[in-house]
DNA sequence: GGAGCTGTCCAAAGCGCTTTGGGCGGGCGA
DNA sequence: TCGCCCGCCCAAAGCGCTTTGGACAGCTCC
């Protein structure tokens, strides 16, 4: 079924029912009525390529996702944020495309997603310090988001991200507060945007006491259980071993969790860890009234949200002035953190 | 840069150079090199919508993802999966289309995705026992390919599976074995497929013993860490207590293996656990040689590997005779299997 | 030397939609 | 009554590509 027989079958030009279904004012209402009925009946939709050729608009986010060795983008968080922007994608009627590359062609992707024409915008994952993207997408000319920010650029773009450093300069007064002093923060990948300013949140908390910063507490790297496991096990054997741990994803907690108990100590009691929570679907911190870990929290999901509906106001405004959205994460109390054992 | 205007500076037509880029015969050696380096040149890709709208061909398979309240689909597994398709697509030069739905609207997602014409073929995840979806594809006329299979249909399909009864059975031979009687079963969702089959392996090889089957030792639900801590700590305070557990996945397990330590009890020594293990990116099992747990180990990224390539095969051959694609998975020793201790 | 290939190229007709630029008749103001 | 506007509708021209149906030269072969 397409617009010209089910003009046929009304009796009406094709560009009448056209009008009549995008809702254009020279068509009268009777008409419009007559064509919507006949359209839904025949479980008409117009063909997407046809009207995406005639508009020139792609009706579709691109999403690049490198595949490296080094570092795995396909994660529980990636999982949940694609699913919040791509909630809103739908209901603005965007397609959501996925574009997965092998990490060094990635510019070229790019590239060819905006030569080919086959997306309005693309949302942008995981920016490091440094992103050479940035400049990339600004010479494409193509709009973009981003997930998160990049320090190392000037350029003025559009991003959406979590107030990192807040949330992680109070998670570590929260630890002060209870008297610990040696806290480890078992992080991100160093080079990762977020990474860099959890850090700076975690050493400015520190810096305000007049605390000195031991590299030694400081550990990089993808955010695994085992990543967790490994620096809590390994740090607990120290002579002057962490009272508390400031992780950066469940994952690592559950991990530091496991390592406390081998050590056996008790988590809570002994030994005190907050995390960051990103409110993933499939991997819960407790209930919302009763969490496990003390956690900062912010919904990842709701970032993807935010930043599908930024990108699209922005394409269909075609106002490119960047916009920002920081989301602050709240402080969750949960039971796995104490005051200091006293010696 | 379109082809016109490319063909134009050539001094060639719009046709000679359409054919020269798309390997045609009717076109010289020489003239088809100096097109393909203009083209490279001016980095020239003909424009998606209008090949598509010209070939008929969407050059794209869809991924319906329902959002539901009860169950989560936006899984660890799930973004695994499609890491492993989207790598396949990528090379084929297909694109990878997700659309969230409301859970109830997903039949008319995929009517829409259909009589809009922007996908070539759907990949359906998490198929159910029995799954409507199979019925209202094959109206529908659409190439599709299952990870997984529905039991309830004798429709005949293409799908990619793991031998999920055979896998379960082997486990708990592995634990039978080993002198293990009471062994709980922590697994996915009952309506699942995958879910039936692992505890049609499991019961199995309790019958091939002449074993009753308690079904207070049968627990099915979301698999994630809490339900797996739950069920153990609840089950290890019961007067026979099991002495293994065999769980749907790892985030399972490490939630078992969380309810067995707060028992007091060692994993490996006290209780056993055998898992199934996807392979995820980010959540390992240890290393591969040195797993954690004892698993059934399959690589879920492998089998969206396969799904792809079975249905662009099945698209681009028009030959819609089903395929089938059995894995076998591998029963890795670790850590956390022993024999059964005795009183 | 002319018929018949063959290799190389092109003009033009779509693909299914949107959109521009009218056409036509009825109601209104002068 | 005439002219004009306005509400409603349509024909036709694209959007950028592929593909059909030749055209034309150069060659072989009898």
């Amino acid at each position: 079924m397409n617009l010209k027989t089910l003009a046929l079958e009304l009796g009406l030009s094709p560009t009448t029912v056209s009008r009549a279904l995008n809702g254009y004012p020279e068509v009268s209402e009777a008409t419009r009525r007559r064509v919507r009925e006949a359209a839904e009946a025949a479980n008409y939709h117009p063909n997407t390529q046809a009207k995406r050729l005639a508009t020139g608009r792609a009706m579709a986010i691109g999403h690049i996702i490198p595949i490296s060795d080094r570092h795995e983008i396909v994660n529980p968080v990636f999982a949940d944020f694609i699913a919040g922007a791509g909630e809103v994608y739908a209901r603005a009627g965007y397609d959501m495309v996925m574009t997965i590359v092998p990490d060094d062609s990635e510019a070229r992707a790019y590239a060819e997603l905006r030569s080919k024409g086959n997306v309005d915008g693309v949302l942008i994952h995981a920016p490091k310090v440094e992103d050479h993207r940035i400049a990339m997408l600004d010479t494409l000319g193509m709009p973009y988001v981003l997930h998160g920010r990049v320090s190392g650029s000037d350029s003025a773009f559009s991003w959406v991200d979590v107030n990192n450093k807040r949330a992680f300069e109070r998670a570590t007064n929260f630890l002060l507060d209870l008297g610990h002093r040696r806290i480890a923060l078992i992080n991100g990948i160093g080079e990762m945007d977020f990474a860099r300013r959890r850090r700076r949140g975690y050493e400015a908390a520190l810096k305000a006491r007049d605390m000195a910063i031991d590299p030694a507490l400081i550990v990089e790297g993808e955010m695994t259980e085992a990543q967790g496991h490994d620096a809590a096990r390994e740090m607990l054997q120290w002579p002057d071993p962490p009272t508390a741990f400031l992780t950066a994803s469940l994952l690592s907690a559950m991990g530091a969790r496991r390592g406390i108990e081998e050590a056996g100590l008790v988590m809570g009691r002994d030994v005190s860890i907050v995390t960051h929570d990103d409110e993933l679907g499939y991997l819960k911190n407790g209930t919302a009234e009763e969490p496990i870990f003390t956690a900062t929290r912010s919904s990842v999901r709701e970032a993807g949200r935010r930043c599908a509906a930024l990108l699209i106001e922005q394409i269909e405004s075609g106002d490119c002035r960047p916009r920002h959205e920081l989301m602050e994460a709240v402080l969750v109390v949960g039971q796995s953190t104490g005051p200091v054992p006293t010696q």
